[in-house]
DNA sequence: GCCGCCGTCCAAAGCGCTTTGGGAAAGCAG
DNA sequence: CTGCTTTCCCAAAGCGCTTTGGACGGCGGC
């Protein structure tokens, strides 16, 4: 059933049926109902194609996901994004297109996604420390809103990104608070903006007390269970291990969890541990209280509140770059505790 | 830049430029050349929505993600099926739409999203037992390929499952082979088809081997990390606990690891753990020797597979219903060992 | 009674592409 | 040179919708 047949069925023209169901004025209220009427029973809707093509509106959003060759993971955060911001196209009327892109062709998918026409605004995922992919975005003219930042030129586009820095500045805070001073961070890839102003917020904490920053306990990588795992178990090993650990992700909290048991250490007494949470649905910290002690800010929020700003962009074409820096909230759990007395050796 | 455009630069007609780009025949191979360059020097990508207007197909495969709003979980499989699908479909210029629904609006959306057009075919995941979207799916004509199956009617529509059944009953003979008796089984939620099928594998094992079947060694729920530790710890702190657990997931055999080793029980020895592996990119199953023994079938890769199986449907609409039934495979690790000896109480 | 306005509807153009149905030029055989 | 096929290209219709620019009748004001 297409607006033409419909519109013989009701024995008016296209315009009429046309204008009656978006809602214009130049109709008859009467006339409206009977249409409306019509549709429903028809099961009409729309054609999505044909009005994209009339009104120049795809009624739909584009989210790019990097695929990256070497390193074939799939942000695991990035189920829960998509559940918060798909719930707010939903109710906005756009679908939500994903495109997978190796990292080789980055530049010129972007192009191709903008000239297809198939989306009306873009939602960038894990940006990386001056991810020149703003640049193209910027250069292209569709709007587009991040979710995370890049150091660079923070004002020349929109974003939404939680205070990474005061998130694990205050975790370090915390630890140092319990008298830690040998405190680990096993952070994400060095790459990811996201990593680096952790990192930042660490150290900050650390030299604001008086502490040294010791490279050797820092460690970067893909936040795997794994690399939570091989990475704690290689500190503790090590001479003078650290007595906490500030993880980047539950997942990689998991692994530190798993190295320090097997070790025979009990945590939140012999060993910390601080974790970021973004609160995945399927890993939620605890039942009632929290398991780890952690930092956290619900990612699904986050992908709710790019949406959201993504879709007034699309809008109100010509509105500024607008920014959104959520705060992470410091839930005490299990995990934590005072520093054991210094061990000897 | 348009086609209308780029016929114009050139000096042809829109329409020999349409054949030109589009490999057909009529259209000198000179002009092919220099019709391919300047498409390329410009930039040109023909418009997706004009082009599916015209041709009548979108190049585009729905996905539909059931959102429930009782237990508001993503289930954590989903971004790596989504990975091994995408791959696909960007290899045969599909672009991959993701639809939100939640389970009131079931039946509406379907029809809805055949009826807006934006899409040539639909991925249907999560079926349950006797799930009815199928038979919804049937009467609409558009070609779907289900990622899981559901119990009635096998034959009329097309899917890509593991043997679920099969796995479990290997898993349950493992253990059985190993001495234990007394096998927990930490289910997914009983609605899901896969769930059942599971079950189904671990009772047929056990009547295999005369061991009788205990209702209360059986729990089913979301495979959260939690539900894996709050039923492991209930299990062992029971009269008669259980010396070994089958999971259904890896996050799900991580709680339950937890609530093993803070029994002070050592894993492997005292306890044994045999899982489901969907290996899942994020939470690989140890470096080199797995952590978990398991069954393991890439979810990843039945993505890839469903996506395969349902470009064909797309392009061969009458084809009749395909089935693919994956073999799951046993991996020996570290969380099995031989049944420990009858403790007594 | 005439004019103008308003409310209600419609015809037709246009969005950017594909595809049908030629049509002109070139090539070939007779 | 004629008649036919082949090669290469084009004009125009059409996909299903929106939107512009009227058309038409009824109404009140003067």
């Amino acid at each position: 059933m297409n607006l033409k047949e419909l519109a013989d069925t009701l024995g008016l023209s296209p315009t009429t049926v046309s204008r009656a169901l978006n809602g214009y004025p130049e109709v008859a209220e009467r006339t409206r109902a009977r249409v409306m009427a019509a549709a429903r029973d028809h099961n009409y809707r729309p054609n999505a194609r044909a009005k994209g093509l009339a009104t120049g509106r795809a009624m739909a959003i584009g989210h790019v996901i990097p695929v990256s060759h070497r390193h074939e993971i799939v942000n695991p955060v990035f189920s829960d994004f998509i559940l918060g911001a798909g719930e707010v196209y939903q109710s906005n009327g756009y679908d939500m297109v994903l495109s997978l892109v190796d990292d080789a062709s980055q530049a010129s998918a972007y192009e191709e996604i903008a000239a297809k026409g198939t989306v009306d605004g873009i939602l960038l995922h894990a940006p990386r420390v001056g991810d020149p992919r703003i640049e193209i975005l910027n250069g292209i003219g569709l709007p587009f809103v991040v979710h995370g930042r890049t150091s660079m030129n923070d004002e020349t586009y929109s974003w939404v990104d939680v205070n990474n820095r005061r998130a694990f500045a205050r975790a370090t805070e915390f630890l140092l608070d319990l008298g830690h001073r040998r405190i680990a961070l096993v952070n994400g890839l060095m790459a990811m903006d996201f990593a680096a102003r952790r990192q930042l917020g660490y150290c900050d904490a650390l030299a604001a007390r008086g502490v040294a920053f010791d490279p050797a306990l820092v460690r970067s990588d893909e936040m795997t269970e794994t690399h939570g795992y091989v990475t704690a178990r290689d500190l503790l090993a090590g001479s003078a291990p650290p007595t906490a650990f500030l993880a980047a992700s539950i997942i990689t909290a998991l692994g530190i969890r798993r190295a320090v048991e097997e070790k025979g250490l009990v945590l939140g007494r012999d060993v910390s541990i601080v974790t970021h949470d973004d609160e995945l649905s399927y890993l939620r910290n605890g039942v009632d209280i929290p398991t780890f002690t952690a930092v956290r800010s619900s990612v699904r929020q986050a992908g709710a509140l790019c949406a959201e700003m993504l879709i007034e962009a699309i809008r109100c074409r010509d509105t500024p770059a607008r920014h959104m820096l959520l705060e992470a909230e410091l839930m005490v759990g299990q995990s934590t505790g005072p520093a054991p007395l210094q061990r000897t050796g």
